[in-house]
DNA sequence: TTGTATGCGTTATCAC
DNA sequence: GTGATAACGCATACAA
């Protein structure tokens, strides 16, 4: 592995010289830059990240940890963790403008995470924190030690920089599109994780905003965990109860298809006998059939606009910690029980 | 941020006790461990990575480089890319175990990626290269500097590792299925990028395998991207061919969710009408109606095997460098024509 | 415009 | 068991 040394060496110059090429310093002359390239080219030489991080107190790396949820380590097709995934490319895509790149790190449910973050966190000059993927403290404790921006956190993490969406407001509008719209009564909820924050604004919002409407019920099932596989199991659950509810609303767009597909394993018409709903707005939803009225959140921008607030932070920027929240949209396919839209390509 | 040397201070100890204690050594007396452990968990002391790279001279970082195709920057709801989000998911999950983390770096079509890829190769001890990810001259180049694994690579490229599946089995298993299962003479496929080896492999054998059956005829639309879009793109093509096929083949899922919603959307059934198969077996596959027939390629253990074939190569192993085939699977479901299958949840 | 010398934070090789 | 101390490879302040 060729190093400065070799370089200047080669061509002739000190190290001050190489690192200036590299840096593109246009305080060389440029019979010497050159000299130096053709050497630099010729040896194949890249600088050694580690000793550059080490020099210039700045490693060029950003992190990213998230739960990785719903999925059995032996499923060989998997689901597919669409929010995500989605996510790392948003934030990819941010990157790839700048010199940084992006370092990741998934944690399971139940295994310990700690560690593996604290590790991490020695790796890259911020982080980037989907879902609480760590106890609100450990995370108060290391945005001390580091620039931190949450993604989908709780609110309510107060002097911390954070992006999530309008939860709420998505579903207040769903609500009232099944309720008011469609005039359903009975209504049922399949709700996610506990400790995803998403999750538990969902069903809080719907719940709240169904309920405060006359006559209508919610029939709340929870402990979902996001995967289509858990929808089922809430489908099974729904059906057992003696009054099957008109539509569902589910705590994520997977879960939704979930629900769809057991409740058409069971001989039900969906939506002419229960309506169903998600949240995301992710390409299977589009797919399904019937095509799956949810929920819409920006993932590109949600990706962007916390990696581009990092990036300030490393940068040095002491502005006030924001939380922002950004736009949800109902997007009405047919699984509500809507006519069918003649759009275009959907 | 506490250093070695405020911890060693500290604790009254030297920098190289507390690296003992750090690495876990057992030549430190049970007292001395204590006492710095307070001390580091006190100043939450986490080692710089930089600093131990350069000192172990190894970052404990591999890099992934990958194509992102098919994705209009402008486009807000993505296919979701999800042959190379598997991927990730599963090297990640192999990481997870070791002290390793995973640095990604996507390349858009076009756009300039070697040089990002060479500065990158300077923040880790390996790399995986999906698909042609670069020119084939500067694989090996790199692969003199650092170990590289390429996935799903073009084949012939020897003296490098290499793990790929077994396109052409598959899709010779498919062709088969069509013309010898179903009696389909009239064969269309909607191929992939060019530069994508696993789109010229698939298209490759399917139209030999296709081909080498008397009475068969393949009728191959080229130039596709993998995405949805580029599958409706190629299905109106097919549509506006004097004898449309009976069955399509696709690059992969996504084109041939694409082809079979574009068909419908021109009111032709499939499979009545048309057939329509993919390759791959990713979710929304499951979930599009009809059910799509595809050729499963095995995400998990592709992403596994070169993930550990990496790391040894990375603890030094001088073994003969190998191009692994890992074994596809015919997945029948109902978009090729089959009846319904009574699975229970597929 | 170019070179010299030092620091960055850790690990590891020695001594003690 | 523990402590000095020399790398590790690059960037940069300061000289020249």
């Amino acid at each position: 592995m060729p190093t400065v040394y070799d370089v200047a060496r080669l061509a002739g110059v000190s190290t001050a010289t190489v690192s200036r090429v590299m840096r593109g310093s246009d305080l060389v002359r440029p019979d010497t830059r050159a000299r130096v390239l053709a050497v630099i080219d010729e040896v194949g030489f890249v600088p050694d990240a580690s000793a550059q991080g080490l020099s210039r107190r700045r490693k060029d790396i950003i992190g990213l940890v998230a739960l990785e949820r719903g999925v059995d380590e032996t499923d060989i097709e998997r689901d597919g963790l669409l929010f995500v995934d989605q996510l790392v490319h948003a934030v990819e895509a941010v990157l790839r403008g700048t010199g940084c790149s992006l370092l990741l790190s998934f944690g399971r449910n139940g295994e310990p995470f700690q560690g593996r973050i604290r590790a991490l966190s020695g790796k890259v000059d911020g982080l980037l924190v989907v879902e609480d993927a760590m106890p609100a403290a450990q995370l108060r404790a290391l945005s001390r030690r580091l620039p931190v921006v949450a993604i989908a956190a709780s609110p309510g993490e107060g002097g911390l920089d954070a992006v999530r969406v309008d939860n709420a407001g998505g579903m207040q509008a769903l609500a009232a599109h099944l309720a008011t719209g469609h005039g359903y009564r009975r209504l049922g909820f399949a709700g996610g994780p506990p400790d995803a924050p998403d999750a538990v604004e969902r069903l809080a919002a719907f719940a709240a905003a169904a309920r405060a409407r006359p006559g209508c019920t919610v029939d709340v099932v929870p402990g979902g965990d996001f995967s289509e596989a858990s929808g089922r199991t809430a489908a099974r659950v729904l059906l057992s109860r003696e009054a099957v509810p008109e539509a569902v609303a589910c705590a994520n767009d997977q879960m939704a298809i979930g629900v769809i597909r057991e409740l058409q394993r069971s001989g039900i018409r969906v939506p002419a006998d229960v309506a169903v709903t998600g949240f995301d707005n992710i390409f299977p939803g589009r797919v399904v059939d019937p095509p799956l009225t949810t929920v819409g959140q920006p993932f590109r921008e949600l990706g962007a606009r916390a990696t581009t607030r990092l990036l300030e932070r490393i940068a040095g920027s002491e502005a006030q910690p924001r939380a922002d929240v950004l736009p949800t949209e109902l997007v009405i396919r047919r699984s509500c029980g809507c006519p069918v839209t003649p759009s275009p390509a959907t």
